[in-house]
DNA sequence: TTTT
DNA sequence: TTTT
């Protein structure tokens, strides 16, 4: 089934790099995710959210990132269960994600590095004649009442 | 920070209502959302991802969905925590619904009753002179390899 | 940089399946998606949004997708021109799917076939000791006013 | 139906703020998002995206957005015409965002002002005993070859 | 040429 | 009229 998870938020660490038996990378982290609105207190609050990732990205992850950087991140949610020191079954949810995006030049030369190759460059599809779809064409948009959307 | 959640599953139990002390409406129930591919033994798993709806949304939940229904869930993730009655602190992660679509009709009279109106209207913003923005116009469209998404 | 599109609603029409020049498939078809809230003349409006997709996916949406049919698409939103058979540039805005849920069951045999095998079983990690982790323990669950969203 | 959008990008162009007749502000801008992968030629290519806004997200986005700053987008997908100064009907898909995010300090003191307080602060719900949901206990988590989710 |  |  559709499973989606999108969130923008700040390293609490920095990520830990392990390896599966059989030599696939992951790495984790946890991020920090601001909540839009704050409490009855007036506080704003903070959700937690452990983030994981395999293979290249997880190379990616742990070579480039570091606590308190702002990080995208796209994936899916995801619930595992194990055994803790004491014996007890415990649950964890967690985003396994399917991209990060750096949001924030660590000074200039670790954009996304190995993930986007050159970001700086600039690729329209055609360069000669191009149009802006959606340029005005010097008619006023007709905004009416009824395109408000609630 | 942005927060967005989006799933597909199917209800594990009936939803259950519950009213904070100021009688603010909260239904919660868990959905079986399975994951796109299976493990390496072959078996499909599933995440038990639990929801939380607010008001209106938690009386119409609590009143047309039932266990096994299929549910599209729009929402934030939150992780809250409470002392459980061993006094041990546990945490808990759930998507906190900003809308929840009743996928399949329960049997005629109570798609999405009281959420959406009358969802077998059907209105264009114009019927007058209406033209597909995507119909075809003779020419075949150009599909080149260079489209490929990956 | 990020790009994600979850949409629920309804093919306008059955899926147009071509293939590119070096015999990749490519299915494309509009759905129709049932804004939430009614305008201010109560009428329920709807986007129709176009979708694309490739290779496998491709074959099983025109395979198995119909007119009418509801579907859950996750995917990235794109822009591309062509020149339509006057000479002009036309903009065309669509959804490339990375994913595509068959939402109703066609009668019994159709669902989601070759796509996700059987999704009326359930496969939870651990059949034996199953215990889920959102059930309730006996003690109330303190719901505060503080919990509200919003 | 269920319709969601979110995307990172960058603004092509100042914003631009308009009213309608009853005096709701609207503010409408492109961004620039870069795709993931390149296409076939080695390029990488960018969609542009235009993006609409109301009421008070509307003026904060006209107040302190600027072109080339980097922002994310949490909306949903519309598509709805008007007629061009040809007498023309023309299509225009556009993101209606419930919530933008300003991702770069405009140098200090603008980071979403008026909509998000101090986003430097960090406000745990419990001050006091504060424990890390995620934190390792010490032994060593198990990752099996069972969790790499492809 | 627009679904339910 | 397209951002970095």
């Amino acid at each position: 089934m559709l499973n989606r998870v999108v969130l923008i938020g700040r390293l609490t660490r920095d990520p830990e790099l392990r390896y599966t038996p059989s030599g696939v990378a992951v790495a984790s982290f946890t991020i920090a995710v601001d909540r839009r609105f704050t409490n009855q207190q007036g506080e704003r609050e903070t959700d937690f959210i452990p983030i994981v990732t395999w293979r290249q990205l997880a190379e990616n992850c742990a070579n480039y990132l570091k606590k308190g950087r702002l990080v995208g991140v796209d994936g899916r949610l995801q619930v595992r269960s194990y055994e803790n020191n004491e014996g007890r079954r415990v649950w964890v949810t967690e985003v396994v994600a399917d991209d990060v995006r750096f949001l924030e030049p660590a000074g200039g030369a670790s954009r996304n590095p190995g993930m986007e190759g050159d970001s700086q460059r600039f690729s329209p599809k055609s360069n000669n004649d191009f149009d802006d779809p959606f340029a005005d064409d010097g008619k006023p948009i007709d905004i009416s009442d009824d395109d408000l959307p609630f």
